[in-house]
DNA sequence: GTCCTATTGACCAGCATGGTCAATAACTTT
DNA sequence: AAAGTTATTGACCATGCTGGTCAATAGGAC
């Protein structure tokens, strides 16, 4: 990253970053073009080399924008008050839904560098911490006592995230094929918890037990 | 296809047709390279081409074996008998683990072209036929008698599917990550049916009620 | 006018692509 | 053994895209 981009504007920085993260999240470091980067962008490309010394730079630039970001932006927001592991994974499934729709470049792009190998050695160690923090803000100050005592926790644990994931994977095919109707969201948070209360049903103790 | 792949014992077109779908199911259509399948399947470029036209020819026969294997294999297991929806799914998912373990580069081509889109116009209809199908297998004559009733059906099957795909997708990290160590084939078997076992715990009447 | 910075897009060599084709190897038939 | 037919090779080609360069120029500051 050269001096002309850090004088840029956060607005267009931020711009030219996220649309690179689309490219490498879409194709993956090789197969990224910088010729579409620099076209979806609207800028020339002899702009993108003023700003950046290679491809290489640019990956690790946006690398370190879409780590930055996305720690600042979430770890503040997960700490966590006691509750159970149900209403503890909901949380975490709206603060990070939330994310994903506000900044979706870079959500795509931080679990696209959670799965990605080779130009990443420099960051497996900030990935080691966000996996050991993502569980920390899973399971910390988790109120084990409302499962029902009939069933194995660790078991029950798995099947209430895959329920979440699964819930969260059919939305998302939804949306992408309805498109969002603004209009409805009541009625999709009504199914979500009406999702919540069966798992609640299913999982924890009868209430006054 | 020209005559002469014809006239090749079957087990070189399989040998030729599966190399070539491990290739398009990686990179899809486009992204594919005529040049790796022939290096992977150990023949050289022109005699691809003695074989089939171009590269559509190729990967409109790869798609058209790819289906029919998939069905003449599959469908004739599937015969359904009366059982719980549970018990319907686990004998879902071990037959289609036999056959994704038997063929795989069929099995990933074909769940490729279940989601690819363009140059499959003429197999829409097919896919669609597999689709009706594939739900037929999963839901006629299940006993749905068996579930408790204070949850909502639909809401408990979904959540019943989305812990086998969840599980099975667990396992396949698993294996893929630390190998398949065909000791502990009975361990595994276990833990499927501890799971098997806790979800009829869930969803199921208790026993004599 | 004179700097200095920002910005362009034509241009380059390199590489991989899908596809061709003359040469030849390997069988069959006579 | 000769002739004919089919199988098989790999060098070769035009094309298109790649990451990257650079002379030209536009814009603003002094």
């Amino acid at each position: 990253m050269k001096t002309p981009f850090r004088n840029l504007a956060d607005s267009q920085q931020y711009h030219i970053l996220t649309t690179a993260m689309a490219e490498f999240s879409e194709h993956g470091y090789k197969a990224a073009s910088t010729n579409r980067i620099v076209g979806a962008a609207g800028i020339s490309k002899g702009l993108l080399y003023y700003y950046f010394e290679n491809k290489e730079a640019l990956y690790l630039s946006t690398a370190e924008f879409a780590y930055d970001h996305f720690t600042t932006h979430l770890l503040g927001r997960f700490m966590t008050e006691a509750e159970g592991f149900i209403e503890r994974l909901a949380r975490l499934s709206r603060i990070k839904h939330v994310y994903f729709t506000q900044h979706p470049e870079i959500a795509r792009f931080v679990t696209h560098m959670y799965y990605a190998e080779g130009l990443l050695e420099a960051y497996q160690s900030k990935m080691q911490k966000l996996r050991e923090w993502s569980l920390r803000a899973m399971y910390d100050n988790v109120d084990m006592t409302l499962f029902r005592t009939d069933i194995d926790r660790e078991t029950a644990m798995k099947m209430i995230g895959w329920t979440f994931e699964g819930y969260i994977k059919e939305m998302e095919q939804y949306f992408e094929k309805e498109g969002i109707d603004f209009d409805q969201v009541d009625t999709y948070f009504e199914q979500f918890g009406g999702y919540l209360d069966t798992m609640r049903k299913l999982y924890y103790k009868e209430a006054g037990q």
